[in-house]
DNA sequence: AATACGGGGTT
DNA sequence: AACCCAGTATT
């Protein structure tokens, strides 16, 4: 075991990356860093990172923020839950606890949308508390360094992680331990063709020495993906564009888009010109051009997405649901990827 | 225990 | 196309 994180303390000295969450013992930042790095691959989260510390330097201008510039300074990172909970744990701590980001485990997550990792994270890392981050990198260099075929996707398999991972913990030094194993994981014991034969620990490893290692970690369910049919309406008045809010409980929940019809199926181009207008309860239109699909793919869902752009009269009576936005203004509003490039197509939106 | 929730990179 | 990424909340 001593010979485990000897082995790893010394790669990561050489090894590490230089990341600016790195140079801070701020709570508040290590949390924004966390929070964004969720499911995030460093470099996409990067520069999102810089310009929320920018544009939020401490917990209480974040808490005093409205959500919809939140909204905005996340648009294309995914996820936006994360944005939307990190405002309200920001609301939290300013109301609840003076502005002074909480210093306990049991305290931090309690918090909204930090679990077990992020908690284990702040802790280790801005607090020194002896609390193991368990995340997919851990969960595969332990399941192949110790030769643990328990799924990690499974109740059990997170319980026995969890355990060995806080048995292995560096008790004294929390928080460089933490980030060295996740570190290594994310740059040496990478999920396909590992470079093992160039690694500081196979010879200690399990999997290394059995050739296990392409069938560790052991996952068991595979998620899949179900078709959603969009069809948005750019609908023009003069300088003016119609949008929406999406408020239901949905993708890109308070996110902003398009006037939307959402079909169980694909609509033929005749059904399309032929289908009344949706939100527009009288006036004149005339639709002046129909898009090609854009399959947009993600985790669990493949959208197939048309525009729809039609000139509507000015006195036309529209759903008040619909907000009238200025042309100039529509960068204003944050959108979902598949809205921001259809913008694009158009030149608006930028 | 299972599913929803984004977007992008890698193989 | 499948898999994965410094996971969490909800059902």
């Amino acid at each position: 075991m001593q010979e485990f994180k000897t082995a790893l303390y010394k790669w990561y000295h050489l090894y590490q990356r230089y990341l600016p969450w790195r140079q801070t013992n701020d709570a508040y930042k290590i949390w924004i860093s966390e929070i964004i790095l969720q499911q995030t691959r460093v470099a996409q989260g990067t520069d999102y990172y810089h310009r929320f510390i920018e544009r939020f330097p401490t917990v209480t201008d974040l808490a005093s923020a409205h959500e919809d510039e939140v909204l905005k300074l996340w648009q294309g990172l995914g996820y936006y839950s994360r944005a939307r909970n990190l405002h309200a744990a920001a609301k939290t701590i300013a109301n609840n606890y003076s502005g002074i980001f909480p210093n306990k485990y049991e305290t931090i997550i309690k918090l909204k949308g930090i679990g077990p990792y992020t908690a284990a994270a702040i802790a280790s890392i801005a607090f020194s508390l002896p609390f193991a981050t368990i995340d997919g990198n851990v969960y595969r260099v332990l399941s192949r360094y110790f030769g643990i075929a328990t799924p990690i996707d499974s109740t059990q398999g997170k319980k026995e992680f969890t355990l060995l991972a806080n048995e292995v913990l560096d008790k004294n030094a929390p928080g460089l331990h933490n980030q060295a194993l996740m570190e290594f994981g994310a740059l040496q014991c990478v999920p396909k063709s590992p470079k093992c034969f160039e690694c500081p620990l196979h010879s200690s490893c399990h999997a290394f020495a059995n050739d296990l290692v392409s069938n560790l970690p052991v996952k068991e369910k595979k998620t899949r993906q179900s078709l959603r049919y969009f069809y948005y309406y750019l609908l023009e008045s003069g300088s003016t564009i119609l949008m929406e809010k999406r408020t239901q409980n949905d993708i890109w929940k308070n996110l902003y888009q398009l006037p939307l019809l959402e079909s169980d199926r694909e609509l033929s181009d005749q059904e399309i010109l032929n289908c009344e207008i949706p939100f527009l309860s009288r006036g004149k239109y005339n639709i002046t051009a129909v898009s090609e699909t854009r399959k947009h793919i993600l985790s669990h869902r493949i959208i197939m997405a048309r525009t729809i752009r039609a000139e509507i009269s000015e006195e036309s009576v529209i759903s008040k649901a619909l907000l009238r936005v200025n042309k100039k203004d529509i960068s204003k509003f944050a959108v979902p990827r598949l809205v921001e490039l259809f913008l694009k197509d158009y030149k608006l939106g930028e």
